[in-house]
DNA sequence: AAATAAGATGAATCATGATTCACTACTTAA
DNA sequence: TTAAGTAGTGAATCATGATTCATCTTATTT
């Protein structure tokens, strides 16, 4: 015998698997699952193509852990925001505002994380990061409704629709700093972002509420 | 000079045409676009491969040809509703119904009108697509909003959201009969379908009214 | 029937991008 | 220093599926 793994081997292993993910992260925030290909990836880490594959079995397996990586950070602080103190409807909207102002701050990333077509693993993690959400409106839901503040009304439903607004007005096709990447005044101003904002807030409350609601 | 086309071939070509579209429809419909492969289509079409490239410079163009005019039945479909007479939460409420209904009845289909990714050219027409339900809701909304019947609101964020809820409740990935193809109880009983297009219809209608609904 | 223009065929080609692997370069223990 | 194991390299291979094209068929006119 003449060679075993030793601690510091170990440490430098760790640390180039870490500077792969890193490295993944960042192309996947700038452009998206579809620009990150293995050899970019491998790239932008400083590492040869095939040595990726010797810190992960597949791409798809990569891929799985930088969207779960991302997807937790993200419904952890959505989840910080439903769970303060206060009414449902604060904290509804305390929920809105977190993801929105996530959203829109890294747009790329929150479109990969929320809509764009990866491959079936990954897809399959998204169902549950979407659940996730889901889960999170779902129980906060139940709570109004047992308290009282919300009428009685299908938890699930209400839940995905929640889901479906937020994804539609601020990641999807139809979001204002949309597909038109190329030319022109990408971001908002400030005021214009969150008078966006405060109208899907406004409509999420209406919605579960049935009642008026200004800000 | 010894051949020209004639009516008889020129009908003949614009059948076999057709039945290429044909097929690639059914297949959408089975499969989604992913699964409607040139060879697939002209296999079902009843053709060699090469000879959809006679009908169609390339898979994007039929591909869109197809998307299009789906997409043109879906909503004209949904714009009869929204164009009845009546209050403007009804026609809402019969646009849900109308849109919810044929997804129900088509799953595959409306997943791959509102969701499926495909290719940039059918990914352009989709904007399209989805802006078009949004302008059915936008004039709708402005409508009520005219005459009272609806509180002041953002008409697009409003619109955007509708289309979302809609696609996320009956389409997208949390939706009831989604991810689960392979086993089980597919379609829900006509009662529970009718049970969640109430809700939905509910919670659309208490977003854009601000007022407590029944039905 | 013969000549000629289209149309149809489907196997071969291309394009893309993930994955492999023969080889080189390190690390470690003796 | 050397033997033995491990990691890194990147060009070659593979897989998939769209697209092409040499060849064969069919239709039309004379």
């Amino acid at each position: 015998m003449a060679y075993r793994e030793t601690e510091k081997t170990k440490a430098k292993k760790a640390e180039i698997r870490e500077r792969i993910l890193l490295a993944a992260h960042s192309l996947v925030v700038k452009g998206g699952f579809r620009e990150a290909s293995v050899s970019a990836i491998a790239k932008q880490a400083g590492v040869a193509t095939g040595s990726v594959y010797s810190h992960f079995p597949s791409k798809s397996d990569l891929f799985s852990e930088v969207f779960r990586s991302a997807t937790e950070r993200e419904v952890n602080k959505v989840a910080e925001a439903v769970h303060q103190d206060g009414s449902v409807t604060k904290r509804l909207v305390a929920a809105v505002y977190c993801f929105s102002k996530r959203a829109l701050k890294s747009p790329r990333l929150a479109w990969a994380l929320i809509a764009e077509p990866v491959d079936p693993q990954v897809d399959a993690d998204r169902l549950l990061y979407r659940h996730a959400y889901a889960e999170l409106f779902e129980a906060l839901l139940e709570e109004g409704i047992h308290s009282g503040e919300l009428p009685l009304q299908s938890k699930s439903v209400s839940a995905a629709a929640l889901v479906g607004i937020m994804a539609e007005t601020l990641v999807g096709p139809l979001s204002p700093p949309s597909r038109r990447e190329l030319h022109d005044n990408a971001t908002p101003s400030i005021l214009d972002e969150d008078k966006l904002i405060d109208s899907i807030a406004r409509f999420c409350v209406q919605a579960v509420t049935g009642k008026e609601h200004r800000l």
